[in-house]
DNA sequence: CTATTTATAGCACGTATGTGCTAAAACCTG
DNA sequence: CAGGTTTTAGCACATACGTGCTATAAATAG
């Protein structure tokens, strides 16, 4: 038998091209010669693994939610319990170039959900989870003793907003990580007290 | 001399055109042949008028702007100011079915702004635009009698992270329009003290 | 009525794209 | 070394796009 591939390995690599071709030029960018030639692959090699420029933006898309769950799994939950809701919720920002390659790709996939339903259900589902996640923190926060201003839903929901608010306006530019990072810890302040 | 033609009264109703278009198939759904039947004219009449695909996604952008500020000013200011507050901030979310005909709008030419710095810059002035208001608002609640958390700049910056964020999950349809309105309700309530 | 200018229609060219398909190359198993 | 299977390269076709261009229609001023 000839040489065995880790596909899914092979198609996080084209990821990757595809992430830099998204960020250089958008969505519209996107095209199996140029994510060959990004690759360094030949068109014929891509469509091995991605079959189709749907698969190649539905992968794309899908490690998107893969990398923000990474982020998050390898935050140190060992401090203040204020200072790991900070943590996390910092996690989610495009604060530096890094966490900016991810967002830029997230925020280009936002947009292309209207008039797309199911590239708008795969948003959804990344907004459950991270919804459900903070919720846990917030009510984890609760049993610790601080005061919420309401029921840990609510507050999440409050949080979440803030959270794709604030990361819209340093995608465009518009705000700086130091605008940024003041005014979540204004809404984190405004939203609960220590005990 | 021939039939006189007011440009600009066309080329709004060729944005009407590209909105229909962009809400259905997203921003790479228009194309001058697909503007043509959608408008009913001709591809050579919708040249006439905007000559390149440039121009007809810049016209339209621009116009979104232009929706956004026209929705602005026809509000009522006769009322509680906290009222005026909420009715402005309402004014810029997808509550219904007709703000979320030019808000999804926003939202993908937000998305396209990754990658197209030129686009980018226009999001940023209607968001500096909309933060002006904002800031003045506040600081007549202010000269009212009313308290803020802290300075008008800075709630300014807080409520329209929350506000964007919330136009966005209501675009993305995992928040219903009244969780927007009651989180609002929220954010205001915790931004700002009666007299 | 006629001349002139604007508006409209649509063809044509070059280019790019998605994708089906074929064939060569690479490689492991026996 | 031989056989068979995966991987890679890239050609070819139909389609669609932006845009330049020309020809026709429409309408007003003189």
């Amino acid at each position: 038998m000839p040489k065995q591939v880790d596909h899914d390995q092979r198609r996080a690599e084209l990821a990757q091209a595809v992430w830099r071709l998204i960020r250089r030029s958008g969505l519209e960018g996107v095209t199996i010669r140029a994510l060959a030639e990004e690759s360094g692959w030949s068109s014929g090699a891509v469509r091995h693994y991605l079959p189709s420029r749907a698969a190649v933006l539905a992968f794309a898309a899908e490690q998107v939610s893969a990398q923000a769950e990474a982020q998050l799994r390898q935050l140190p939950l060992h401090g203040a319990p204020r200072q790991n809701l900070l943590n996390f919720l910092e996690a989610t920002l495009p604060l530096s170039a890094e966490s900016r390659e991810w967002l830029e790709v997230w925020l280009a996939f936002v947009g292309a959900s209207v008039g797309d339903p199911q590239l708008a259900g795969v948003q959804g589902l990344t907004y459950r989870d991270l919804n459900a996640a903070l919720g846990e923190i917030l009510t984890q926060l609760q049993a610790h003793g601080w005061t919420l201003a309401g029921p840990p839903q609510e507050a999440a929901l409050d949080l979440q907003a803030a959270l794709d608010g604030l990361s819209v306006h340093l995608l465009l530019g518009v705000i700086t990580p130091e605008q940024a990072r003041a005014a979540l810890e204004r809404t984190i302040d405004r939203l609960l007290t220590a005990p």
